[in-house]
DNA sequence: CGAATAATTGAGGCCTATCAAACCGCGTGG
DNA sequence: CCACGCGGTTTGATAGGCCTCAATTATTCG
């Protein structure tokens, strides 16, 4: 799954490495981590649920979206594996949880967050990275058309290009790449703001440019990545 | 000011207390929070400075944004007195910072973060807290129609109203409240993902319902609460 | 293979952006 | 004191992008 934003793998790479190493222990010793198998498309929580538990994306792709009375949708955010999950500010969950995938996740009781003094350093070293891909969100949501919506998200699974030191196709020598989505149209309409045929029309017509092969519905070859990337805005 | 957040008031009203209480004397003691005066719209830090610093809101308004390469500008979030931002996950700030009144500010060197356990505790809190705030804002941003943005802003001037809890005109006699906008029309347009103009209109709008009433051009008297807060989609 | 689900395509209309002009409050200076 | 100019706001006319509704096609799975 290339589904990892530069930032957090970039976040990985330093601290994020040694709390890693030490909080699983740690916590093991306190008997709070529950390692929890989920199934694609089932629910972690709701919102609204008491919030007495957080988690950690060990495995797979977790979605989180809020509902409008009237069903209108918007999916949040988009979770990839070291994602820890639920730390709500109130006594509630602000928003739905459900796998896009299998998925493995560690369940911690909530208390944890003040007993263990790593698992806070990674829990905000999380939600600073969320932080600012809800910054990037919310230009994609406030100020983007819907081709430079989807460009945005088909960038976001190429590692390593799309982002603010994208290093043109020179580097690479190749200039395409496979993408394979985890979500379906609705969640990905869901997520950008959009209608499900507004998602398709622009598919379609990145492909009628020659853009993009479609292999699959879930699966996407990228064949000029430059192209797309120049279809963001944020060039 | 009554721009506080529900979520945000109950947060401070809890644990974040006995941060308030603790946390300046310990930083105090390492020398480390130089405190800052700004002037109304005086920029704190640019998008792609080094995030040496990080700050935290003792009074006033702060709004963070994000610009496109081609001038579109999308105001992130709208911060209040309590908050800590400029925290970041890599080596440079996401966004930029901007006062939108006058401003006091307490700055920290980036690495106080990991010496003081306090700090780092009322950080955590303050980064939950935003996350529910952006979250909401996504929902605003990627499925409100333009008055249910409009109203779902003025709503959130409103203490205690226009969230999940809340309660009716009933309980509190009066259904009027006076809001101060401490932002232009052009402000609120980048905050909302909306135009000046659109902005202008469902203000109009609103003024011809009979909801509202335009004291001045930033203080805005809100006539029938309810009939706002039944605009803002969450009904 | 056929039913059910998901995705695509088409036609039409609405909402909001765009462009343009008028308006307003306010400080300046004659 | 009032004309003037300036920035910000409001209002109007128009256009365009995306949504809505509907029908068709593709894909998945029993």
């Amino acid at each position: 799954m290339t589904y990892l934003e530069p930032a957090i793998e970039a976040d990985l790479g330093h601290a994020g490495l040694a709390n890693f190493e030490t909080r699983p222990l740690e916590l093991k010793q306190s008997q709070s981590a529950k390692v929890q198998r989920h199934s694609q498309h089932s629910v972690i929580f709701y919102e609204g649920d008491r919030a007495e538990r957080l988690f950690e994306l060990d495995e797979g792709i977790v979605m989180l979206y809020k509902l409008l009375p009237d069903g209108r949708r918007q999916v949040v955010e988009i979770l990839n594996p070291g994602t820890i999950f639920g730390a709500a500010a109130g006594e509630t969950y602000d928003c739905s949880a459900e796998t896009l995938t299998g998925a493995r996740i560690s369940a911690y009781d909530r208390r944890e967050i003040d007993r263990s003094a790593s698992l806070q350093r990674h829990l905000t070293k999380c939600l600073m990275s969320q932080m600012e891909l809800m910054h990037d969100h919310a230009v994609l949501l406030g100020r983007k058309s819907a081709i430079e919506r989807v460009s945005t998200f088909l960038m976001r699974m190429v590692p390593r290009r799309g982002g603010e030191g994208c290093i043109g196709p020179a580097e690479t020598g190749a200039d395409s790449h496979n993408v394979v989505l985890t979500m379906t149209r609705q969640e990905i309409a869901d997520y950008l703001g959009l209608t499900i045929e507004t998602v398709s029309r622009v598919i379609s017509d990145l492909k009628r440019r020659g853009l993009i092969k479609v292999e699959r519905q879930d699966q996407i070859h990228i064949s000029r990545v430059c192209g797309i990337c120049q279809l963001t805005g944020i060039h």
